[in-house]
DNA sequence: GCCTGGAGCGC
DNA sequence: AGGCGCTCCAGGC
């Protein structure tokens, strides 16, 4: 910097504005040597550094330039072809405590784990560690114990201990000077680690040699306080996993380090975690043994994250992705993809000689060419723009992807699925998408702009040049042909080892989404090649090429039930797999037809599926083996069960349903399951049977606690805020996950001002316990996420669903009661004619055995647990022509078959179980269908009391009618039938004498013990179905009711 | 009942 | 410090 630079905002005569006068020098530099990632440099004409500016062992200055005429510069790429250098990693943890005075959380402890030749581009070392550093000393308020050393020793720990935090920083410090690491690695090591290092240090005056801690020499640059260093590891790569992670696994529910253990780590690895507790840490200074374990616990925990570290390649993909964007290491592992899509592009116009836009975000930011910028001249526009944004309040700028509407339900034939092959990037190829080859129409409608700038994004571009290929489109094509040659050498070389693979790996994933990233780049404020207009068009040729697609398709007489922005489902009604992959081919030969770039794909096939609403399905992936076998994986998306906002308990419950609607079997049979199991899990949760951490809700903070303006919804930020007022060790912040419970507290507050972290619930004092609200559970968990997934299918519905779970169902049926009330009023004349069913529907509770009424219910029906025969039970007793009798329960059907079912009491409760829940579901779903169902499909549940037992228009199509499908009084018939199936006493009332006598001369020739278990059975029976109505919630209606009046009446 | 923030998904 | 589209929940009016 010999000459001063230009002001900015420099204007002239000729001239309107000066580029690049804000441009740092390091970017200069990586721009004008074209020097993309970390590489080999030539550099010459270097002197010996006059005064030391860092902690480095060599240092020399050197010009850039070589000569003032700058037409050659000191600092080249080497062509050299050697293998990046092995790099010092070291692996940090602290342990902290607050002080018991001044509440200010101190260093007690540091730990390492160093290695001394670590790849940065290949998979990390089989050991990630050769030595090992663990310091300790003792917190301010209470001393080490006398033992320590030796119980250290006996554990084979080398432990050092110094007197105090200031000697413990220095002791870190002074690692670092020895080891000079290169790479340093930790967990939340940024934002918790490394700050708390350096406010530490700056609390305890140790001044400016904890710049130690990075490579620049900080006596020079005119700071006082350490703690304000902006890049204090500077010189040194600095690798957060909790950053990495969230750019790698974005589906975790959480980034601690416990979690990130589960999600990553084997099984194995994963139990050595251990987490202490401030109060636990403290705890641990009364004896040398648990100081030891904590240290030991430290370490583990440190190697951990390292295991975590080398398992996500943080640093062999960091390295490809800066080799390719050409931008800084360092900033690759701060995370964000805006600064190296930024310096991709910085690369690529600057090397085809093209004025690259400004990096300033002060004045106009306009991130446009200016060669586009002079063609567009929207400064005026963009003013209105952020007028727009004041009040229309809308947080999108420009429209997306397409999402077709699905059709909802569930699907038992093969489904299959279609995808653009990273459509986004081909579009960009496909209509050559670039700055220099589209510019904004220049129709001028400057009166009208301020009413409809919002269509405008598309219409207003035109093609500025057709031939030649433009940057954009060819910096892709860049990417994906590496992409494919990196393919190309997985596929060919046979003999790879396991170390190549898995770098190829890495390399593919690098460009795959460095390209995927352009667009999402170009619609981003703060890019420096921000143009909504392209990104507005490259979207809306991916809505055209999906809703062709869909045409295609249809054309074709497929159904497509689904799609979006790049997918397609089809149902194929077929269910053999080469058949659908045949169709498949077809099609998607048909689609990519018309493309150059843009490709369709089958991306699989789903044996089943359950579509529930855009964005939310559950899928059956079915793939055949070259061994022409078939395995399936089950694929949720969007659903409930897939989100961090329900109690792992809502989860797994949710997990159950969808895995036995997947699995194949009659409706029946699934509803059945999953009925009982609610009604199991409501008694489960009643009687305290879950673990406390099954109702746990994560919520993420998406702004610091503090920056909230009403909390009253958001249990996470009021947790988070009283967290943060009591506690002093680590804040609660942005990007954190909070993990609360909803509990009885004794207040009368909503629920959402009932949430409670796991620590305050089994902290809480007996005198105000805090206590699981299960009901809040029930309703607002368990209930919602079951009963949306139960939403396609009849026979079900969230007011029984309600029921299952021994909730109040009334409030669910609410609705449909007002409604049902309503259309009573209309029909007064039918109410009456109810009553007249009535009447005769109690006459008909006088009849026995041989009722009439009794021959439409269904039998008992079971096949046999031995041979299978379906047995069906009409009767207690099976009367012989040879006026001889015997009782079911000694016999099978098959005459040949040895068992008896009294030998299977449980078997036959649950197969009575099933049947009456088919039957109260037959009744509660109790549609009326359109007896015409391709006239208007048209269902309802909204039945008039009166015309249940009479024919009725279709209130839908008017032409039709409708047909009670099954009724309360078929039900009545059909429990009572079963009762008396079981119940003696009843039935000999309804047996005339000979047939009395036959049974006493039955029961005399068996044995009294089975004589006694034949009527014990009979009773446990009648007492289980009591139950199953009970529990089921049905008696209030008017079971109970209608039993007793059949009692009395016999 | 309608609207708004906030969250967390899918692609 | 990529984008937009789409449910959902709560709370406030």
């Amino acid at each position: 910097a010999r000459c001063t630079s230009l002001p900015s905002d420099l204007q002239g005569d000729s001239f309107q504005c000066v580029y690049g006068t804000n441009q740092s020098v390091l970017e200069y530099v990586l721009i004008d040597t074209k020097l993309k990632g970390p590489c080999w440099l030539n550099i010459k004409n270097c002197a010996p550094v006059k005064t030391r500016r860092s902690w480095c062992k060599l240092e020399y200055d050197v010009d850039y330039y070589n000569g003032a005429d700058r037409q050659m510069t000191n600092i080249e790429i080497s062509t050299i072809n050697i293998p990046p250098p092995p790099l010092v990693a070291v692996t940090l943890s602290l342990v902290t405590l607050p002080n018991t005075k001044t509440h200010e959380t101190e260093v007690i402890c540091v730990a390492g784990l160093v290695h001394q030749q670590f790849p940065i581009d290949s998979a990390a070392p089989k050991r990630p560690y050769q030595n090992y550093f663990v310091a300790l000393t003792k917190p301010s308020d209470c001393i080490l114990p006398s033992g320590l050393v030796k119980a250290a020793e006996s554990q084979k720990i080398n432990i050092e201990t110094v007197p105090g935090e200031r000697a413990l920083l220095m002791y870190l410090i002074s690692k670092f000077q020895l080891l000079d690491p290169d790479v340093i690695i930790g967990h939340d090591i940024r934002m918790f680690g490394l700050e708390l290092f350096l406010s530490r240090c700056q609390k305890l005056k140790v001044g400016l040699t904890a710049s130690k801690i990075g490579r620049l020499h900080r006596t020079h640059d005119g700071k006082i306080k350490v703690s304000t260093i902006k890049n204090p590891t500077c010189g040194r790569l600095l690798c957060d996993i909790s950053i990495s992670a969230r750019e790698l696994l974005t589906k975790c529910k959480s980034y601690d380090l416990e979690e990130l253990c589960k999600v990553v780590l084997n099984t194995e690895q994963q139990q050595l975690y251990r987490n202490y507790s401030i109060d636990q840490t403290r705890d641990v200074f009364s004896s040398s043994m648990s100081i030891v374990d904590l240290m030991q616990a430290t370490l583990n925990n440190t190697s951990l994250i390292l295991n975590i570290f080398c398992q996500l390649m943080v640093l062999p993909l960091a390295y490809q992705l800066t080799c390719i964007a050409g931008n800084l290491l360092s900033r690759t592992l701060m995370g964000g993809r805006s600064e190296r899509n930024d310096h991709l592009l910085l690369h690529a116009f600057t090397e085809r000689d093209y004025i690259v836009p400004e990096r300033s975000i002060s004045s106009n930011h306009r991130g446009t060419l200016k060669h586009v910028q002079e063609t567009h001249n929207e400064s005026d526009e963009e003013i209105d723009d952020e007028n727009k944004k004041t009040t229309k309040t809308s947080s999108t700028s420009y429209t997306g992807g397409l999402v077709l509407a699905p059709k909802k339900g569930f699907y038992d034939h093969f489904i299959l699925l279609l995808d653009f092959n990273s459509l986004y990037p081909s579009i960009i190829q496909e209509f050559n998408v670039c700055f220099t080859t589209y510019m904004k129409k220049p129709t001028q409608s400057r009166s009208n702009n301020n009413t409809e700038q919002e269509q405008i994004d598309v219409d207003d571009i035109v093609a500025l040049d057709e031939t030649t290929k433009g940057i954009l489109p060819l910096e892709i094509y860049k990417l994906v042909e590496r992409r494919r040659e990196v393919k190309k050498l997985i596929k060919e070389k046979k003999n790879l080892t396991d170390e190549q693979l898995v770098q190829y790996d890495i390399r593919k994933k690098a460009y795959k989404l460095t390209a995927n990233s352009l667009y999402g780049c170009l619609g981003f404020k703060h890019s420096r090649f921000y143009c909504k207009q392209l990104a507005a068009f490259i979207t809306c040729k991916g809505r055209e090429t999906l809703m062709q697609a869909k045409n295609i398709v249809e054309r074709m007489n497929f159904d497509v039930i689904y799609g979006d922005t790049d997918s397609i489902m089809i149902n194929t009604n077929s269910t053999d797999y080469d058949q659908v992959m045949g169709i498949g081919t077809k099609i998607r030969n048909e689609i990519n037809r018309q493309y150059k770039h843009i490709e369709i794909g089958i991306d699989g096939v789903f044996k089943c599926m359950l579509l529930l609403k855009k964005k939310k399905y559950a899928a059956l992936i079915v793939e055949k083996t070259p061994t022409q076998e078939f395995i399936y994986k089950t694929e949720l998306k969007g659903l409930d069960i897939v989100r961090r906002d329900w109690c792992q308990l809502a989860r797994s419950i949710g997990e159950f349903v969808v895995s036995v609607i997947l699995s194949g079997q009659s409706r029946d049979d699934v509803l059945d399951k999953i009925h009982n199991r609610l009604r199991d899990l409501g008694d489960e949760m009643r009687t305290g049977k879950i673990d406390i951490e099954q109702y746990e809700i994560n919520r993420q903070l998406s702004k610091d606690p503090s920056d909230y303006s009403d909390v009253k919804s958001l249990p996470h930020v009021q947790i988070a805020v009283r967290f943060n007022t009591n506690s002093t060790g680590r804040k609660m912040k942005r990007g954190d996950t909070i993990s609360y419970i909803v509990c009885e507290d004794g207040t009368q507050n909503s629920a959402m001002q009932r949430g409670y972290l796991r620590e305050e619930i089994l902290s809480s004092s007996s005198s105000s316990p805090l206590t699981i609200d299960i009901n809040y559970y029930l309703h607002q968990q368990i209930l919602p996420v079951v009963s949306r997934l139960l939403e396609p299918f009849d026979g079900t519905d969230q007011a029984y669903l309600a029921q299952c779970l021994g909730l109040d169902s009334s409030k669910y049926k609410n609705r449909q009661q007002k409604i049902y009330s309503s259309k009573d009023n209309d029909n007064v004349e039918n109410n009456n004619n109810n009553n007249d069913d009535d009447d005769d529907f109690n006459s008909e509770l006088l009849f026995g055995e041989g009722s009439e009424a009794f021959k439409q219910c269904d039998p008992f029906v079971f096949p046999c647990i031995q041979c299978q025969t379906l047995n069906f039970w009409n009767a207690p007793f099976i009367f012989n022509e040879d006026k001889t009798c015997f009782s079911p329960f000694l016999r099978c059907t098959n005459v040949n078959c040895s068992s008896r079912p009294i030998d299977h009491v449980s078997y036959l409760r649950n197969r009575l179980t099933l049947m009456i829940n088919k039957a109260m579901r037959r009744y509660y779903q109790n549609w009326l269908r359109c007896d015409d169902d391709t006239c208007c499909a048209f269902r309802t549940r909204q039945t008039p009391l009166g015309i249940l037992h009479k024919r009725h228009t279709c209130t839908s199509c008017g032409k039709s009618e409708l047909i009670t499908e099954y009724d309360d009084r078929q039900l009545n018939l059909q429990l009572r039938f079963l009762k008396q199936l079981f119940n003696l006493d009843v039935y000999k009332n309804s047996l005339n004498r000979t047939k009395l006598g036959q049974i006493d001369m039955y029961f005399k020739s068996l044995s009294a013990d089975i004589h006694g278990s034949i009527c014990k059975t009979m009773n446990e029976l009648q007492a289980h179905i009591d139950r199953i109505v009970q529990k089921s919630g049905y008696a209030e209606v008017c079971i109970s009711t209608l039993f007793a009046q059949f009692y009395f009446n016999t």
